[in-house]
DNA sequence: TTGTATCGGATACAGTTGTACCAATTTTCG
DNA sequence: CGAAAATTGGTACAACTGTATCCGATACAA
């Protein structure tokens, strides 16, 4: 019974790494069976429809990421400053997990740009629980300064954009990071 | 024999139109057919393979997005602050066809993450372009400030996060426009 | 042993896709 | 006017998709 979910997580671990390496597109229910080296029918045993398949893959996804951000909390003085760069530098593509990861939000997110039902799904509703958290941050670090969501918001679009152009080979995430911390170094003391 | 270029403008733009309001996957030959009311005989005899199409829709809608930047600067007094926020604000989806270009355009960068042949596209040049041009605008506000260059990233990065937050719903227009309005505040006189 | 769940392999099916060809009709233009 | 081009409609095809079903082998518990 503990099997069972284990199975499931194993066939979502193959959905996440074809679509890590191939594109959302291409992680279809057959690919998925051969990348977990399981049969189709095993597949659709445990998971009824491609949708659910998805939609476990995706919170799976979004609990290793989770994993990892308080992994690095714990080697880490909780100052705000080191916080909120644990938080941006972890949504950065910089080994196959998080590139997965942001290839996979993203994709989900330009769907959801044109279909209401995925809109609506939590998954979606992460970046405003983060920027409400990066907002108490900075509060914290500098209770001086005015307008510290608009501050939070521009850090959190920024490091976005780097992703995505970490992703698209623009820069490396070595590049991406700097950019990061020449920012952070100007708020934060 | 120009009727033929408009012809090909037309079924292009309604390629632009289904993938703007369905999303790029929607945008399939026959969808494009009957959303430029024609035959899909027509869209074949004009396009010979759909990536053709593809790449000619892209290349004009880059191409508007440009005229629209260049309508922008006649109408503004040529100080870098300015030309730095009608390039940036041009980028967010303010109205229709901005908000078309930036769900193609991401929709384009998702596919090109992990499609060298699509990476390999000119349409991906844009953007090392722009932060090229971003660059030499800052130098001339603030020759005073060190890593001209990190501050240009951080902008295009920042301006292409807030475009996709507004594309999904988490704030509309204005408000990314006050959080670039605030960023340039602190950078420019 | 019998029953029950797990798993693989194969096959099937309806729907959608890009692409292709054919005949007929309309429009354009020399 | 008459030839040439543009355009439509229909039909086809192979490939791929998610989904479903049947059969048989294995394993494990009552």
């Amino acid at each position: 019974m503990a099997d069972r979910e284990r199975r499931r997580r194993e066939i979502a671990d193959a959905l996440l790494r074809v679509a890590g390496e191939r594109g959302l597109h291409a992680a279809t229910m057959r690919a998925v069976a051969t990348e977990a080296g399981v049969s189709l029918h095993l597949v659709q045993h445990y998971f009824e429809t491609k949708e659910q398949l998805m939609l476990f893959a995706l919170q799976q996804l979004a609990e290793r990421m989770a994993e990892r951000v308080r992994r690095r909390f714990a080697s880490v003085e909780p100052r705000p400053r080191d916080v909120i760069e644990a938080i941006l530098t972890e949504a950065l593509p910089t080994d196959a997990e998080s590139r997965t990861f942001h290839l996979v939000y993203t994709s989900y997110a330009v769907l959801a740009a044109t279909d209401p039902a995925l809109a609506a799904h939590p998954f979606m509703a992460a970046p405003n629980a983060m920027e409400d958290f990066l907002t108490a941050q900075l509060g914290k670090a500098r209770p001086d300064v005015q307008d510290l969501r608009l501050e939070a918001v521009a850090l959190l679009a920024m490091s976005s954009g780097l992703g995505t152009s970490v992703l698209l080979g623009q820069r490396d995430a070595e590049d991406a990071l700097s950019v990061l911390r020449h920012q952070l170094d100007r708020l934060c003391p």
